[in-house]
DNA sequence: CATGAATGAGCCTTCATTCAT
DNA sequence: AATGAATGAAGGCTCATTCAT
């Protein structure tokens, strides 16, 4: 990847983060990374397109992060859930744009249906998995999704929510799904994971 | 309330189902409802007014829904599950632009806010409640809100997650909720509750 | 002249003064009369039309109170100055709308021509007096007009001009124009004052 | 300053002048100097902001007119109304929106102030000449100005005083400010004076 | 590859004005 | 006479996008 688009994305980022993704425009975010506005044409298709790339960044980042935790459940469950609600908290403007293009936007849409797949099937809980696992997994990835973001704006400390319960709770729900009978896992589930 | 601001609402509640609020504009609204341009501003100070005014009316019919379901803690939670999820799947526009405003926009997330708070109140976890009760009634709605908005635009259906699974699993929540001790209810908590 | 058409006259004049001509619009001003829109066009036939009225009444009363000044030259001249000066000053958004408005509107245009045609013929420089007379009267009117203007919006201030001084000035130009030796005024210049 | 700059101030004054400032609109600005709407506001901030540059240019003009005049005192003051007069008259419309937007709008006003005061420091009347002095120059400026604006919309004609007239009437006044005592200039005056 | 310069389409909002009652 | 309710037309300004260099 050139160092040009390199600089874009993390422009774009930055702008999204803080403005939202209809608060930029694509002149603004060349600008900030030190190009013309045409050469953002260069790089992206079109405004949509650097947002893809900049949100596939931010879950690459995670799921980096995610692999390196290790330990008994207990302490990964904890691990993971300050890992998530940090990184939703400096990224959530960035968050909130997805949820919103999610709803307008086929590209996006799709796009991140598929990343969901792929953070699904890490979780042990892809295609080949029971569909009852698969329920429980794909809930709990949404709850936990939900209620870093809520963390993460404000939403939970405006409802005098405290953050350490709503931490710990997350975290109970974590372990109960790390403990959860595993099912056989089907070989390759390592090359699976990405 | 007139009927032309009635009717605007209404037109801007459809409108902004099915192209999002950045997706229509303040003149399409009132030729929606069969109006000029200009009506638009005669009844609502700007584009954001019109959004927060549809929203407190979805709001509205869902407390309003809520209320009238009774009967045993399983029997209401399915009841509950059943109706957020029609009804989140109903407005999935409308709820998707929400989600985006309230984080680009700060009026809209006081408004939001604020109806939040009502709505823990009426779950008897306002501020007289315990702060692990607040906690676990926050998430509560959020992982119902999540989930239903999840099952609404065909994420979790693309996950390979069985509908009646999902919803299952919301109802045990639900349940659990319903059955928890409650807490001894401070006097007058009956008409605090709205 | 029915009570009503007073009332917006007088609201207009004052909208007019504190916004300007093109600050204000009709619903504003009939709100601020205590009427509704529709009433306005009742009784003006448009925007034009109320302006024309206001600064017709600005003039009379201008007139009004020049007439009753009497003395000796030099206290005269003070005399009119001073009303002069005050009288811009209470109403200077208002002269200023006039000044925009005889430069774009051919109605306001023809309608202060004629006002200035009955001033100029009340200082006895009016079609019988001599061609040098007449340009002398011009343009004093001219020029004091334009002072008591710059007085009035603070213009001479900005500029470090001492107000007094100003004042001294214009009443010497006045005395002179007093005390230019009288043509033989036409018979029945009394009436011709208006 | 680029040329398409240029070619909008240029078309911003011509199109003022035709329709005053509120006659025209930015679209038809950029139109009339040949580029798309959106040209306009790659080069100046607002509506606001052409005006002031084409009014500023106005200004140039008119001093580096006078600039080039020279001769004795009577000669000077002939030619110095002769081109104000020619200047007034060429833009009287542009003038006229000048003297609108002063009474609205602060920044104009700010911009058009310090205007004149470099104005009256080029007439020797700047914060170091004698209060008296720059009170006789500052309403000298007001007089020839209007007078000029009153031959230029035909305001005086219609008032049947004849051009000839008024103009010897301005180049007496301006032959008595320019035969006036000159203050002992403070050392360092002529850079001073711009 | 990067850009300077430009743009068509369109959005939000306003305002003078109308008309049935 | 007064009004409640409405509006067509337009105006200021923005933005994703293009193209010749």
């Amino acid at each position: 990847m050139s160092e040009t688009r390199r600089k874009l994305v993390a422009a774009a980022a930055r702008e999204i983060e803080r403005l939202g993704y209809h608060g930029t425009d694509t002149n603004r975010i060349a600008r900030a990374a030190g190009f013309a506005p045409a050469t953002f044409y260069k790089h992206f298709a079109d405004k949509h397109d650097i947002f893809l790339a900049a949100h596939a960044e931010w879950v690459d980042t995670e799921w980096q992060a995610l692999d390196e935790i290790t330990g008994d459940p207990e302490t990964r469950a904890r691990a993971v859930v300050d890992f998530v609600v940090l990184h939703h908290r400096r990224w959530r403007g960035l968050r909130a744009s997805l949820r919103a293009l999610v709803a307008t936007d086929a590209k996006v849409r799709d796009f991140h249906r598929a990343e969901r797949r792929r953070q699904l099937a890490r979780m042990g809980a892809g295609p080949e998995a029971s569909p009852a696992r698969r329920a429980i997994a794909a809930i709990l990835l949404l709850e936990v999704e939900r209620v870093a973001d809520g963390l993460a704006d404000g939403e939970l400390e405006a409802l005098g929510v405290e953050e350490g319960a709503a931490r710990r709770h997350l975290a109970s729900r974590v372990v109960a799904y790390l403990t959860l009978p595993e099912p056989d896992p089907p070989a390759g589930a390592a090359t699976a994971r990405r």
